[in-house]
DNA sequence: GTTTATACATGATGGTCGTCATGTTAAAAT
DNA sequence: ATTTTAACATGACGACCATCATGTATAAAC
């Protein structure tokens, strides 16, 4: 049976999601597409009137959830609290695809890579702008550091199976993010990082 | 043909080391048993002499490179730049299996995920004994921001097929990790984190 | 030296999955 | 209203892979 041209268009949109979804929640080569397609409500023969192959797919889902991250507001204090959440540990599914599927997309080539590597690109621009720091320079360095960290954090806290040890990651991270923060406008009010305490 | 109790042995440590190699390349589930048997200089039948399953395998594998990763010597900054070198990030296969399969690890339960977890704990116990600072919970808090930071922008660094946002990555984060450790002692001097200037 | 136990090679098996061929039905086009 | 087109369901195919059964040759035990 045929369906209408928005049917169509709402379908695609509806099996991008879904595999996006699964992707973040279980990664690219464990989830089948006929698992995909189940979870948009079809079967998985019609798949291929979609993408041309799975990679394809995966191409698509990665660019779509990217292109859709939500610009950063408020300071970095406000992105961090959210993003080191326990919430959000506990959410791959609908949480972040640079820590859930960044370290799988390694290992592809061509379009995924170079989604995700746009992706990180973005998300150090738009961080560099809620940063502290008093030059661009500085709070590009900030934007890197702090994602760097944050996606870190988040990797890390959702493997330990040991419910403290992952809690404490999150926290202190963030908290560790802060007095950065705070300390990068003492240091540079005193004159330059390296007039710091000189350590071995 | 039976093999003497020594082959045996060596047998199993060089299946345990062409595993963790191979799993740190790939991941974990586009390796064959039969291509870790090959690398081992075994046929693929034998397998099963050694372990019960490729999961155990997987556990196996996992532990035995955890437990033999090298204590931290020297300061963070020397760890830091030898981590987070562009020799690291191309060696994958002979690098830090944190790096390379904590984000596949958290959808594993039992053995692995616990080996993966005990390993997180190690590291950030060795990481405090070289941070910076002047109590222990501000050492341990370090060591855990620092292992995070570390961890995630080696990451971004392989993701990115960008050379020179690569490269970036990698150089700024190590910046802003010897910064930070600069004005974290410059910041205890001054009497108290909270003390920094205020942000908005 | 003979026997026994076992490590491993070879090859088979069953299941899974990506992909595709075909048929059917309903939307578009005329 | 009729024709045409295209989306999707069903089912099949072929490849890959984890696992296992069997045979064999050699180390270990006696």
């Amino acid at each position: 049976m045929k369906v209408s041209r928005e049917q169509v268009a709402e379908n695609r949109r509806t099996i991008l999601k879904a595999a996006s979804r699964l992707f973040r929640e279980r990664g690219y080569e464990s989830v089948t597409v006929a698992e995909i397609m189940k979870a948009a409500g079809l079967t998985h023969g019609g798949f291929y009137g979609y993408f041309a192959s799975k990679d394809e797919l995966i191409a698509g889902a990665l660019a779509d959830v990217l292109s859709r991250r939500p610009d950063p507001t408020g300071d970095l204090a406000d992105f961090a609290a959210g993003y080191l959440s326990a919430a959000h540990r506990d959410n791959r599914a609908g949480g972040c695809p640079t820590a859930a599927l960044a370290a799988e997309t390694i290992r592809l080539a061509g379009e995924p890579r170079t989604a995700m590597t746009t992706g990180v690109k973005r998300q150090i621009t738009r961080l560099s702008r809620i940063v502290p720091g008093e030059t661009d320079v500085q709070k590009r360095r900030a934007a890197i550091g702090s994602w760097a960290a944050m996606v870190g954090a988040m990797i890390l806290a959702r493997v330990s199976d040991d419910p403290a040890l992952s809690s404490e990651i999150l926290e202190q991270t963030q908290s560790w993010l802060a007095a950065k923060a705070k300390d990068q406008g003492c240091a540079t009010r005193l004159g330059r990082v390296s007039r710091g305490p000189s350590r071995k």
